[in-house]
DNA sequence: TTAATTTGTCTATTGTTCTAGACAATTAAA
DNA sequence: TTTAATTGTCTAGAACAATAGACAAATTAA
């Protein structure tokens, strides 16, 4: 006999429905939930989480729109979504060689660009003064159609003047460095968060909100060890794991 | 004059108040509210975030129950948290010396511990056949007084019978490693992910419904690169950010 | 064709969250 | 002492979430 799980909390702030859709997305990326493609009926789902059924439904619309089920009426209801894609974090981490092989379709968009003065944290990354002038990139990802991550980087804007449209025109970081005579580069640090999605990622991602982005803040450095780009990226948290290898694997 | 900021979703299944909560309790990790160690009043806060004071004061009952918050009858509400501490992943990841300096009151409780054969993803990771034996470890880490990490740790039960009771007496890892002969090992590779946190989760590390858990996968090696350890560590992701270093800094 | 299974839609009721306003209690400054 | 600023408590109503039940619509199997 299949016992009611007590693992919904009332009263938290949280709607169980909402509940409910997190806590299937993850299954179903675990594949511990629809397995095989297909879900179990909602009369069943509704049982095993001890809510009513209608409470289930609006869970399943909410993956539905996120993209991670289809419903069929008469049918049942199917898994859409495909398991999280590995993003390596190595020493020479490049976006889409990271998520080559794992998928097809490999976009990078340039949202939004400017030129502008470095706030304090920028300047100290990059190893400029307060104030100098840099650009920002605002650009999003995608694999396989689905937004993957949403980032923002900051350039020397005197060494890397251009970046904006070498960018536009390569829709590559790696391919826009060579551009400037900077042929190889590295990763000299990375630091992994995680947070609740703020209203402009989750449009940006096509996330529901309550969604999660593991947020990365990275500087890359050229082969001299002088800083060339540093940058804040928002994962999805739901598509994306971040695979970070031993030393003696790099 | 101060503008009602469009941060905050109704109708997406969290409340308002939690959506509030979440909301301030990072930028107080980031010190960009109360950054002085005192809050703004209620009524300011409400005006900020287009809601009634008593949704704001129902966010803020939230994080005073965390820890995270003060509120004091005619003075004010007032910072109590401290900033994320930093937890390096490195070749030679330790709990403890990645935390040390960064706080005080450092310790690790043993929660639980069997002796089980391994499932399909412990052995693979342990290289032994599946159904070996293998001992398992629940560990809970706090550091100043806050719980900061959970994990389950599985170990060769061949290798290192009363690794439990070692564990027990030394609250360490490192330590009990040693008691087996085992002076020095190496982080193979970490996994990391993020997620909700789950029931129990929310209760070992003191964390309310919707809270985040930063997930990290790791395999531990010797030197000669046998796996002795292998780990699932949610770290609760308001308190912690992970390190990773380049490699030339490893 | 018929029956069983499953998703989709509708109405009504109850409980929880959010708003609104008023006023008390405490502290600090004038 | 008086006043202003701030948090704490209470009441009442509006908006939203969850439950309950009934039945329609589509698909599949008998």
């Amino acid at each position: 006999m299949q016992v009611k799980e007590a693992v919904i909390e009332r009263r938290s702030g949280v709607a169980l429905w909402r509940q409910i859709a997190d806590r299937m997305r993850r299954e179903i990326g675990e594949a511990a939930l629809g397995g095989d493609g297909r879900m179990p009926p909602e009369t069943a789902l509704a049982e095993r989480f001890g809510v009513n059924r209608h409470t289930v439904r609006t869970a399943i619309a909410a993956l539905v729109q996120e993209g991670v089920l289809r419903a069929e009426q008469g049918r049942g209801t199917f898994v859409e979504g495909r398991k999280r894609l590995a993003y390596p974090i190595r020493s020479r981490t490049r976006f889409s060689e990271g998520l080559a092989g794992q998928s097809r379709g490999l976009a990078a968009d340039l949202l939004d660009h400017a030129t502008e003065k470095a706030a304090a944290d920028v300047a100290k990354a990059l190893h400029l003064s307060p104030g100098a002038p840099v650009i920002r990139l605002e650009t999003l990802s995608h694999a396989d159609g689905r937004p993957v991550s949403r980032a923002r980087s900051w350039f020397d804007a005197e060494r890397f003047a251009g970046m904006a449209e070498a960018f536009a025109q390569t829709r590559s970081i790696t391919a826009s460095f060579r551009e400037f005579g900077l042929a190889d580069y590295l990763r000299h640090s990375t630091v992994v968060t995680a947070r609740h999605a703020e209203a402009g990622d989750l449009k940006d991602l096509r996330l529901s909100p309550g969604a999660i982005v593991l947020v990365t803040t990275a500087i890359n450095v050229d082969t001299r060890g002088k800083p060339v780009q540093y940058s804040e990226t928002r994962f999805a948290a739901d598509r994306i794991e971040l695979h970070i290898p031993g030393s003696e694997a790099q």
